[in-house]
DNA sequence: AAGGCGGGGAC
DNA sequence: GTCCCAGCCTT
Protein backbone atom coordinates (compact mmCIF):
# COMPACT_ATOMS: atom_id res chain seq x y z
CA UNK A 1 0.00 0.00 0.00
CA UNK A 2 1.19 3.56 -0.82
CA UNK A 3 0.10 6.44 0.31
CA UNK A 4 0.76 10.09 -0.86
CA UNK A 5 0.43 11.94 2.35
CA UNK A 6 4.72 13.55 3.45
CA UNK A 7 3.84 11.39 6.74
CA UNK A 8 4.19 7.94 5.15
CA UNK A 9 7.71 8.15 5.39
CA UNK A 10 8.83 4.75 7.25
CA UNK A 11 11.13 4.47 10.16
CA UNK A 12 11.88 1.46 12.27
CA UNK A 13 8.64 -0.54 13.98
CA UNK A 14 8.62 -1.47 17.45
CA UNK A 15 7.42 -4.84 18.45
CA UNK A 16 3.71 -4.87 18.74
CA UNK A 17 4.08 -6.75 22.13
CA UNK A 18 6.93 -4.21 22.86
CA UNK A 19 4.61 -1.07 22.22
CA UNK A 20 1.81 -2.49 24.44
CA UNK A 21 3.60 -2.46 27.06
CA UNK A 22 4.92 1.46 26.46
CA UNK A 23 1.44 1.81 26.53
CA UNK A 24 0.12 0.04 29.28
CA UNK A 25 2.87 1.89 31.33
CA UNK A 26 3.03 5.21 30.26
CA UNK A 27 -0.88 5.74 29.93
CA UNK A 28 -0.78 4.66 33.60
CA UNK A 29 2.02 6.70 34.95
CA UNK A 30 -0.44 9.82 33.34
CA UNK A 31 -3.13 8.76 35.14
CA UNK A 32 -1.58 9.16 38.59
CA UNK A 33 0.76 11.66 37.79
CA UNK A 34 -0.70 14.10 35.16
CA UNK A 35 -0.37 18.06 35.91
CA UNK A 36 -3.87 19.70 36.89
CA UNK A 37 -3.86 21.86 33.50
CA UNK A 38 -7.08 24.12 33.04
CA UNK A 39 -7.48 23.41 29.41
CA UNK A 40 -7.09 19.71 30.62
CA UNK A 41 -10.38 20.20 32.43
CA UNK A 42 -12.93 21.73 29.45
CA UNK A 43 -14.23 20.48 26.19
CA UNK A 44 -14.90 24.02 24.85
CA UNK A 45 -12.97 23.73 21.74
CA UNK A 46 -12.90 27.73 22.01
CA UNK A 47 -10.82 27.68 25.18
CA UNK A 48 -8.76 24.89 23.96
CA UNK A 49 -7.83 26.98 20.38
CA UNK A 50 -6.75 29.78 22.92
CA UNK A 51 -4.81 27.44 25.02
CA UNK A 52 -3.23 25.69 21.95
CA UNK A 53 -2.51 29.35 20.16
CA UNK A 54 -0.82 30.70 23.85
CA UNK A 55 1.32 27.61 24.02
CA UNK A 56 3.02 27.45 21.18
CA UNK A 57 6.85 28.10 21.95
CA UNK A 58 5.90 29.36 25.58
CA UNK A 59 5.98 27.54 28.34
CA UNK A 60 3.16 26.06 30.60
CA UNK A 61 4.03 27.65 33.96
CA UNK A 62 3.94 30.89 32.06
CA UNK A 63 0.45 30.22 29.72
CA UNK A 64 -1.77 29.42 32.75
CA UNK A 65 -2.19 32.94 34.63
CA UNK A 66 -2.95 34.75 31.11
CA UNK A 67 -5.37 31.76 29.65
CA UNK A 68 -7.41 32.00 32.41
CA UNK A 69 -7.54 36.20 32.08
CA UNK A 70 -7.96 35.80 28.15
CA UNK A 71 -10.93 33.61 28.76
CA UNK A 72 -12.32 36.09 31.39
CA UNK A 73 -11.86 39.16 29.17
CA UNK A 74 -12.74 37.30 26.07
CA UNK A 75 -15.25 34.09 27.38
CA UNK A 76 -16.70 33.14 23.77
CA UNK A 77 -15.34 33.10 19.94
CA UNK A 78 -17.91 35.89 19.49
CA UNK A 79 -16.83 37.84 21.94
CA UNK A 80 -13.33 37.48 20.55
CA UNK A 81 -14.37 38.25 17.36
CA UNK A 82 -15.91 41.67 18.30
CA UNK A 83 -13.29 43.50 20.29
CA UNK A 84 -11.70 45.77 19.85
CA UNK A 85 -7.38 44.08 18.02
CA UNK A 86 -5.69 46.75 20.63
CA UNK A 87 -7.29 45.01 23.03
CA UNK A 88 -6.49 41.60 22.37
CA UNK A 89 -2.99 42.76 21.54
CA UNK A 90 -3.07 44.51 25.24
CA UNK A 91 -3.78 41.56 26.83
CA UNK A 92 -1.70 39.31 25.18
CA UNK A 93 1.24 40.99 27.00
CA UNK A 94 3.97 39.34 27.95
CA UNK A 95 3.47 36.43 25.92
CA UNK A 96 5.37 37.73 23.22
CA UNK A 97 5.31 36.37 19.39
CA UNK A 98 2.60 39.02 19.26
CA UNK A 99 1.34 38.03 15.71
CA UNK A 100 -0.27 35.30 17.78
CA UNK A 101 -3.00 37.81 19.13
CA UNK A 102 -3.66 38.94 16.09
CA UNK A 103 -4.03 35.94 14.11
CA UNK A 104 -5.96 34.34 17.18
CA UNK A 105 -8.36 36.93 16.77
CA UNK A 106 -8.79 36.56 12.83
CA UNK A 107 -9.28 33.03 13.09
CA UNK A 108 -11.98 33.86 15.91
CA UNK A 109 -13.57 36.12 13.27
CA UNK A 110 -13.44 33.88 10.52
CA UNK A 111 -15.22 31.09 12.87
CA UNK A 112 -17.91 33.55 13.36
CA UNK A 113 -18.20 34.15 9.51
CA UNK A 114 -17.59 31.33 7.79
CA UNK A 115 -18.57 28.55 9.91
CA UNK A 116 -21.38 29.55 12.21
CA UNK A 117 -19.33 30.23 15.27
CA UNK A 118 -17.87 26.44 15.17
CA UNK A 119 -14.06 25.83 15.47
CA UNK A 120 -13.46 22.95 12.73
CA UNK A 121 -12.49 19.42 14.00
CA UNK A 122 -10.70 18.06 11.15
CA UNK A 123 -7.56 19.19 10.00
CA UNK A 124 -7.97 19.96 6.34
CA UNK A 125 -10.22 22.53 7.38
CA UNK A 126 -8.10 23.88 10.98
CA UNK A 127 -4.99 23.56 8.98
CA UNK A 128 -6.62 26.91 6.49
CA UNK A 129 -6.48 28.77 9.13
CA UNK A 130 -3.45 31.10 9.75
CA UNK A 131 -1.98 30.59 12.72
CA UNK A 132 -2.55 27.00 12.72
CA UNK A 133 -0.17 24.67 11.75
CA UNK A 134 -0.05 20.84 11.75
CA UNK A 135 0.87 20.61 15.62
CA UNK A 136 -1.55 22.78 16.55
CA UNK A 137 -4.46 21.30 13.82
CA UNK A 138 -3.79 17.88 15.75
CA UNK A 139 -4.05 19.42 18.93
CA UNK A 140 -7.51 20.57 18.44
CA UNK A 141 -8.48 17.64 16.49
CA UNK A 142 -7.62 15.68 19.56
CA UNK A 143 -8.03 17.79 22.58
CA UNK A 144 -11.33 19.42 21.84
CA UNK A 145 -12.93 16.76 19.28
CA UNK A 146 -11.12 13.57 20.65
CA UNK A 147 -10.24 12.99 16.78
CA UNK A 148 -7.52 9.94 17.03
CA UNK A 149 -4.82 12.11 15.54
CA UNK A 150 -1.19 12.07 16.13
CA UNK A 151 0.63 15.10 16.89
CA UNK A 152 4.29 16.75 17.21
CA UNK A 153 5.56 18.91 19.55
CA UNK A 154 8.77 20.01 20.77
CA UNK A 155 8.35 17.41 23.54
CA UNK A 156 6.54 14.79 22.04
CA UNK A 157 9.27 14.73 18.88
CA UNK A 158 12.22 14.67 21.76
CA UNK A 159 10.07 11.60 23.74
CA UNK A 160 9.23 9.51 20.45
CA UNK A 161 13.10 10.25 19.48
CA UNK A 162 14.59 8.99 22.79
CA UNK A 163 12.39 6.05 23.42
CA UNK A 164 12.24 4.44 19.78
CA UNK A 165 15.20 5.74 18.16
CA UNK A 166 18.09 6.78 20.73
CA UNK A 167 19.68 9.86 21.41
CA UNK A 168 19.08 13.14 19.41
CA UNK A 169 22.33 14.09 19.33
CA UNK A 170 24.39 14.15 17.23
CA UNK A 171 23.14 11.36 15.04
CA UNK A 172 20.50 9.73 14.15
CA UNK A 173 17.64 12.66 13.51
CA UNK A 174 14.18 12.45 11.95
CA UNK A 175 12.82 14.68 9.87
CA UNK A 176 9.78 15.91 10.78
CA UNK A 177 7.79 13.94 8.41
CA UNK A 178 9.69 10.77 9.90
CA UNK A 179 8.58 12.05 13.21
CA UNK A 180 4.97 12.38 12.58
CA UNK A 181 4.71 8.54 10.36
CA UNK A 182 6.68 7.31 13.94
CA UNK A 183 3.99 9.40 15.97
CA UNK A 184 1.01 7.99 13.88
CA UNK A 185 2.95 4.61 14.03
CA UNK A 186 2.58 3.97 17.87
CA UNK A 187 -0.62 6.27 18.65
CA UNK A 188 -2.21 3.89 20.51
CA UNK A 189 -6.13 2.81 19.45
CA UNK A 190 -8.63 4.69 21.05
CA UNK A 191 -6.39 6.30 23.68
CA UNK A 192 -4.42 9.47 21.42
CA UNK A 193 -6.05 12.01 24.09
CA UNK A 194 -4.42 10.61 26.76
CA UNK A 195 -1.29 9.21 25.03
CA UNK A 196 -0.72 12.56 22.94
CA UNK A 197 -0.71 14.46 26.40
CA UNK A 198 1.37 11.84 28.57
CA UNK A 199 4.14 11.86 25.76
CA UNK A 200 4.27 16.02 26.94
CA UNK A 201 3.46 15.62 30.43
CA UNK A 202 6.75 13.19 30.20
CA UNK A 203 8.83 15.60 27.97
CA UNK A 204 8.39 18.42 30.70
CA UNK A 205 8.52 16.42 33.90
CA UNK A 206 10.87 13.58 33.46
CA UNK A 207 12.32 13.56 29.89
CA UNK A 208 13.77 17.34 29.86
CA UNK A 209 15.81 18.35 26.84
CA UNK A 210 19.29 18.74 29.00
CA UNK A 211 19.08 16.56 32.48
CA UNK A 212 16.00 14.08 32.16
CA UNK A 213 15.65 11.79 35.15
CA UNK A 214 15.66 8.55 33.16
CA UNK A 215 15.59 6.88 37.32
CA UNK A 216 12.12 8.05 37.59
CA UNK A 217 11.18 7.24 33.70
CA UNK A 218 7.89 4.60 33.63
CA UNK A 219 9.42 3.51 30.37
CA UNK A 220 13.12 3.72 30.92
CA UNK A 221 12.81 -0.35 30.53
CA UNK A 222 12.24 0.11 27.04
CA UNK A 223 14.08 3.51 26.24
CA UNK A 224 16.49 3.27 23.08
CA UNK A 225 18.42 6.32 24.63
CA UNK A 226 18.18 4.82 28.22
CA UNK A 227 20.19 1.84 26.78
CA UNK A 228 22.83 3.62 25.06
CA UNK A 229 23.68 5.42 28.01
CA UNK A 230 23.69 2.57 30.05
CA UNK A 231 25.96 0.83 27.70
CA UNK A 232 28.23 3.93 27.90
CA UNK A 233 27.56 4.15 32.07
CA UNK A 234 26.72 7.96 31.15
CA UNK A 235 24.40 8.52 34.40
CA UNK A 236 23.95 11.42 35.15
CA UNK A 237 23.30 12.17 31.52
CA UNK A 238 22.71 15.90 31.65
CA UNK A 239 26.51 17.17 30.82
CA UNK A 240 26.34 14.39 28.02
CA UNK A 241 23.53 15.64 26.54
CA UNK A 242 24.35 19.37 26.49
CA UNK A 243 28.02 18.01 25.31
CA UNK A 244 26.37 16.59 22.56
CA UNK A 245 23.73 19.36 21.81
CA UNK A 246 26.49 21.83 21.42
CA UNK A 247 28.90 20.28 19.55
CA UNK A 248 25.51 19.75 16.62
CA UNK A 249 25.19 23.45 17.04
CA UNK A 250 28.80 24.12 16.63
CA UNK A 251 28.80 22.53 13.50
CA UNK A 252 25.79 24.13 12.23
CA UNK A 253 27.55 27.64 12.92
CA UNK A 254 24.87 29.23 14.93
CA UNK A 255 25.73 32.89 16.24
CA UNK A 256 23.79 35.55 17.60
CA UNK A 257 23.76 39.27 18.64
CA UNK A 258 22.37 40.66 22.54
CA UNK A 259 18.94 40.16 22.34
CA UNK A 260 18.65 44.10 23.55
CA UNK A 261 20.22 45.19 20.09
CA UNK A 262 17.88 43.28 18.07
CA UNK A 263 14.88 44.77 15.84
CA UNK A 264 12.64 41.79 17.91
CA UNK A 265 13.48 43.17 20.94
CA UNK A 266 12.37 47.19 20.14
CA UNK A 267 9.33 45.47 18.16
CA UNK A 268 8.39 43.94 21.24
CA UNK A 269 8.81 47.15 23.30
CA UNK A 270 7.42 49.45 20.81
CA UNK A 271 4.25 47.43 21.63
CA UNK A 272 4.39 47.18 25.20
CA UNK A 273 5.03 51.03 25.17
CA UNK A 274 1.64 51.45 23.03
CA UNK A 275 -0.32 49.42 24.98
CA UNK A 276 -0.02 51.95 28.11
CA UNK A 277 -1.25 54.48 26.21
CA UNK A 278 -5.30 55.72 26.15
CA UNK A 279 -6.73 54.14 23.74
CA UNK A 280 -7.07 56.03 20.24
CA UNK A 281 -4.18 58.20 20.92
CA UNK A 282 -1.17 58.32 18.84
CA UNK A 283 2.57 58.92 18.65
CA UNK A 284 5.32 60.45 16.38
CA UNK A 285 7.91 58.54 15.85
CA UNK A 286 10.13 61.04 16.93
CA UNK A 287 8.31 61.50 20.63
CA UNK A 288 8.11 56.99 20.30
CA UNK A 289 12.34 56.66 19.56
CA UNK A 290 13.63 58.11 22.47
CA UNK A 291 10.79 56.16 24.65
CA UNK A 292 12.01 52.72 23.47
CA UNK A 293 15.59 53.65 22.82
CA UNK A 294 18.14 55.73 25.31
CA UNK A 295 20.05 55.96 22.83
CA UNK A 296 17.88 57.22 20.23
CA UNK A 297 19.00 60.07 17.16
CA UNK A 298 17.39 61.70 14.33
CA UNK A 299 19.39 59.76 12.53
CA UNK A 300 17.45 56.63 13.69
CA UNK A 301 14.10 57.81 11.98
CA UNK A 302 14.80 55.20 9.13
CA UNK A 303 15.64 52.35 11.30
CA UNK A 304 12.16 53.09 13.51
CA UNK A 305 10.44 53.46 10.13
CA UNK A 306 11.09 50.34 8.83
CA UNK A 307 10.35 48.89 12.29
CA UNK A 308 6.62 50.26 12.50
CA UNK A 309 6.05 49.62 8.83
CA UNK A 310 6.45 45.99 9.72
CA UNK A 311 4.98 46.53 12.99
CA UNK A 312 1.91 48.03 10.67
CA UNK A 313 2.47 44.84 8.08
CA UNK A 314 2.05 42.32 10.73
CA UNK A 315 -1.28 43.63 11.79
CA UNK A 316 0.09 44.78 15.56
CA UNK A 317 0.06 48.43 15.00
CA UNK A 318 -1.97 51.25 13.14
CA UNK A 319 0.31 53.57 11.60
CA UNK A 320 -0.36 57.06 9.80
CA UNK A 321 2.61 59.20 8.42
CA UNK A 322 1.26 61.88 9.48
CA UNK A 323 -0.96 61.57 12.66
CA UNK A 324 1.62 58.84 13.89
CA UNK A 325 1.20 54.99 15.27
CA UNK A 326 -1.19 53.68 17.66
CA UNK A 327 -2.19 49.70 18.75
CA UNK A 328 -4.66 49.05 15.75
C1' DA B 1 16.13 25.07 4.02
C1' DA B 2 16.55 29.28 6.40
C1' DG B 3 15.25 33.34 8.77
C1' DG B 4 11.87 36.29 11.32
C1' DC B 5 9.21 36.55 15.27
C1' DG B 6 9.18 37.65 22.36
C1' DG B 7 9.81 37.10 26.48
C1' DG B 8 10.60 35.03 30.92
C1' DG B 9 12.58 31.31 33.51
C1' DA B 10 16.14 27.67 34.33
C1' DC B 11 20.86 26.96 34.69
C1' DG C 1 25.74 35.11 29.80
C1' DT C 2 23.17 30.59 27.07
C1' DC C 3 19.46 27.51 26.21
C1' DC C 4 14.78 26.46 26.18
C1' DC C 5 9.89 26.57 25.28
C1' DA C 6 2.36 22.33 23.52
C1' DG C 7 5.34 26.60 16.24
C1' DC C 8 4.09 29.08 12.21
C1' DC C 9 4.76 31.87 8.22
C1' DT C 10 7.32 33.74 4.40
C1' DT C 11 11.07 33.67 1.23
Amino acid sequence: MRRSSPSSSTVAQPAPEQLARVHHLLLEWYAREQRPLPWRATSDPYAILVSEIMLQQTQVERVIPKYHEFLSRFPTVADLAAAPTAAVISTWVPLGYNQRAVRLQAIARQVVSDYQGRIPDSLEELLKLKGIGRYTAGAIACFAYRRQVATVDTNIRRVLHRLFIGLEHPEPRLSDAETLALAEQVLPPGRAYEWNQALMDLGAMICTSASPQCERCPVCESCAAYRELSAQSLFPSGTVLRTLRKVAEKKSGYQTQPFTQSDRYFRGRIVALLRTLPPEQRLSLAELGPRIKPSYTEADLPWLQRLVSRLARDGLVDYQEEEGVRLP
